[in-house]
Formats: structure tokens, C-alpha cells, sequence
DNA sequence: CCCCGCGTTTGATCCACGTCAACCCGATTG
DNA sequence: CAATCGGGTTGACGTGGATCAAACGCGGGG
């Protein structure tokens, strides 16, 4: 039931945008389209959504039709199962696409939330499965997220199946540090947007684990931490526990 | 150096196909495709590979240029990193596409090796987008497996992330049992093809455990185990184990 | 037929992480 | 400024699964 100030709300976050323009076209979608076909994808992020922290995009069980791409903000992806259990499957942050899960069964299987006040471009599926099949490079970008997807799956896999808990966490900051460098930001000095108990659920530990992790690291001087806000001071002594033999 | 025996081999490698009249048409990439379209299809899969127990499909570091539909067979993938630790990142059989992880760097990033005698159907990948770029159906059924193995990886992920062992196990063996079933075969009695310890990898234990896991299942009235056989008798009792709480 | 080797089973012990509980700290509110 | 609250830290203790070690059993080869 919108009401005339939701409907000004509404029609606010359906602006127009122009993929051609953005300045994440490095990052996302477009990569490596020639100038004439750019105007083509304009054409196909009809909208965008704006979410605050702790919104969902989507949740678990709604009907699938479009995919996003996160022009601004960071995300957790979860799923849940009956008996209570959640496992956190992942954090996405800016130029990075949310919901391709969806596309095997047209339902979403996990819940996408926003840890942070964002913005998403909004790219019905089908479109792009119509302009992929007109654009080579774009049909084959794609190919490459979602194939990148699948590499990172294995990675986590390899993560929660291998590592002991240093390892994971050493892992898991190593991997935030560079996603945050490719982005311009400092790959040594970020904020986490996440609580200890999300770190834990990504990387099958208990919250109190990644806490003494994290003063672990503290006092061998890997890292400086207050709160959420981490500041790395060896790059390589973290890398080196990570790839570390079991003893 | 291809012997005159080998070339004589390679030839009968190189048998042509038909996508057409293969009766995995209904689990494989085909699937809902329009009969004029299916001739077309057939000129995808250009050749077959025959692989013997033990026999590498690809390993990681190769060049990507193909992925391969599993005619016959049984495979697992595993990714290794330098210390020597593995993890088998999945189980794959008939019906099955292999080398999804390759598209997003052009190089393969996993080990597909053949777990029993095979046989695959080779499927080059420019000509995949290139047929998918004319056949919308090809293109969304092939988007579908993809998002499948996205969906399939944050199961593992889940399991790796939030089970006990006898639930990991549990959920493994009625995920087999209902592949099989979808193949045809009895859903209750099967042969693993696998190890204790490639098991162990999968599901993030030592082989020492999943062994004591067949062994309670089995006191427990369960299973039947007789080394790689595998009776299933309380298929309810199974899937119960995997949903409990923990304690 | 016996021997050998590998995959598996089983037992005893250990330890990394989970669990439970107390406390801390910064932000928020009345 | 006290009271409250949610997230984070820290400590004490318990336990599920890893580790180490021994024995078993099947299949293959001499």
C-alpha cells in the first residue's frame, strides 16, 4: 500500500544511470566493452535500489529475475537451514554481483543483507542474457564472474576444510586487504563491516575463537585492532601463517 | 611422438558423437532444447576422451579451452596448495559438467581426475557461447548449471562450516543416494567409488573418522557396509541425523 | 598357496576449539 | 550522569575429532 510519500520514495530510487559513465566500470560488468556497445548496456541497469544497513536485497525463497551489481556499500550473503543453523557464504563489496544463485532454480537460495548503507544497479536477467547474446565480450565477462564465483567457492572450501582457525582468520583479512586495495582504498588500514559472529559463521568458528585470533595477532604484532577498525603490520607474517604446514 | 598404435588410438578417441540420440539427454547440456537446435548441438561435442581409473581429466595450471560433459564414469576435482594439503572440492558423475573453474582465468585451477574408467564428452568453449549466443535455451540452461554449482558449493560450504562429522556424513551419503536415483540406479545399495580419505577430504575429516562414522551408522542399524558397499536401510533415520540440533 | 601391500578398522591419547560464564567498553537514552 | 544494551574480550573447563599406533582383510603377484 504505498502511500504518496512512498511513491515519491519510490520514483526517487528509480533513477536512471548509465553504466557508460560510471566510474566502477573497471570493476563490474562492463569490462572490456567497446564504447558503441556501452550504450547498449545503459540500456540494461533500468534501475537502481538504495538499502540501509540491515536490509534485505533479497531473502531465501523469493522469486529470482534480476541480479545486481553493488555500486556503493557491502553485503553478507547467508543461508539457513530449518534447525537454526546459518552459515554465512560470503561478503561482497562495491563492483561485485549479488545473486547468481538464483539463476538455477528462478528462487533465491540465500538471504543478501546489507551491513552498511548501500546502492545497487538493478540488471534483469533476462536483458542480459539478451545483450550477452548480441555482445561477445559481455556474454563471456559474465561467464567469467560466474566461473570466479565457483573458484572462490572452492577457495572458502578449501578454507573450512583444511585450515586451522589463525589460518582462516590470517586468510580472510589477507583476502579482505586486497579486495579493499583493488578498490584504491589502503590494503593495510580498513574497518570491518562485519561482527566477530559473522567472521565466525564465514569461516566455521565460534565468535570467541576469532576474538582470541584476534588478540593472538595483536600480540605478535601482526595487526592493530580496535573494534572493528584493523590496521595490518605484517603482511607477510600473516601470509606466512596462513600457508603454514600443520605443525 | 603419437606410435602409429597411438595414432591409431587417437583416431578411435576422435569417434563423432551425437547429442541427439544420447541418452543423457535428458541430464545433460541439451536439455529442453528444440529438436532442429539439437543438430546444431551435435556439433558441439567435436570428440570424446576415454580415461582409465587414476587418469587425469586436467590438472591445475593447464590452459582452459574446453569443458567436459562426464558420458560415463566417475570423477572427483581437488585443489592442493604448495604446504601439501588437499581438498577434494567435489564428486562428479554421469550427466555431470567438469572444468567450470577454468573459464574465469583460462587456466584450470583444479585436478579432475577419473575415480573409475570413463568416458567424456569434449565440449570447446568459444563454441558453447558461440551456439549459446543462437540457441536462448542452450544459453539459460547453461547459466543454470553454473548458478547449480554456486548452489551446490554453499551446500558444502554450510557442511563444512556448521555440521558434525556424522551429519557431514549423513548429508554426503543422501546426496549420492539421490544422484544415483536420478540416474536409475538404486537409490539404497551402491558402490562408492571413492576412498576413506578422498571422503574425509570432501567433507573436512580424517579418514579415521569417517571410518568410526560408518561403523556407529552401521551399529546403529543405518547402513550395511561392506567396504565400498554401501546399503542404505534407515534412509529417514539418515536424513534425521542431518537436520538435529546440535546437542 | 603364501606373501605382500594398501586401504580400512579400531583403540588410546591429545589438543584445538567449543561452551559457559563473567566482565569490559563504547554508544545510546532518559 | 547513571542505567542500559549490544558487541567484544577473557578465563576455566569440556569434548569432538585429530593423531599415533596397531592390527585386520582383501586382492594381486610370485
Amino acid at each position: 500500500m504505498p502511500t504518496s510519500a512512498a511513491t515519491a520514495r519510490l520514483a526517487f530510487e528509480v533513477v536512471k544511470t548509465a553504466c557508460s559513465n560510471c566510474n566502477l566500470r573497471e570493476l563490474c560488468l562492463p569490462i572490456g566493452i567497446e564504447p558503441e556497445d556501452l550504450k547498449k548496456l545503459d540500456e540494461l541497469v533500468s534501475t537502481r535500489r538504495r538499502l540501509k544497513r540491515g536490509d534485505h536485497l533479497y531473502r531465501a525463497g523469493q522469486g529470482f529475475a534480476s541480479i545486481y551489481a553493488i555500486r556503493s556499500g557491502f553485503f553478507k550473503t547467508d543461508v539457513l537451514i530449518e534447525d537454526g543453523r546459518d552459515q554465512v557464504t560470503g561478503f561482497q563489496m562495491t563492483g561485485e554481483l549479488l545473486g547468481l544463485d538464483g539463476i538455477s532454480s528462478e528462487v533465491h537460495t540465500c538471504n543478501a543483507i546489507a551491513l552498511e548503507d548501500s546502492e545497487v544497479c538493478v540488471i534483469p536477467f533476462l536483458h542480459l542474457e539478451g545483450l550477452s547474446r548480441q555482445i561477445h565480450t559481455l556474454q563471456h565477462h559474465f561467464h567469467k564472474v560466474m566461473s570466479r564465483e565457483i573458484v572462490r567457492d572452492h577457495g572458502v572450501m578449501m578454507l573450512l576444510g583444511t585450515m586451522r582457525a589463525e589460518e582462516r582468520l590470517a586468510a580472510f583479512l589477507l583476502n579482505l586487504s586486497q579486495r579493499f586495495k583493488a578498490r584504491g582504498y589502503s590494503p593495510a588500514e580498513f574497518n570491518l563491516r562485519m561482527s566477530r559472529d559473522e567472521i565466525g559463521s564465514y569461516l566455521g568458528l565460534k565468535l570467541e575463537t576469532v576474538s582470541r585470533a584476534f588478540s593472538r595477532f595483536q600480540e605478535d604484532g601482526l595487526l592493530a585492532v580496535h573494534q572493528r577498525k584493523i590496521r595490518i603490520l605484517n603482511t607477510d607474517g600473516l601470509r606466512k601463517l596462513m600457508t603454514h604446514q600443520r605443525s
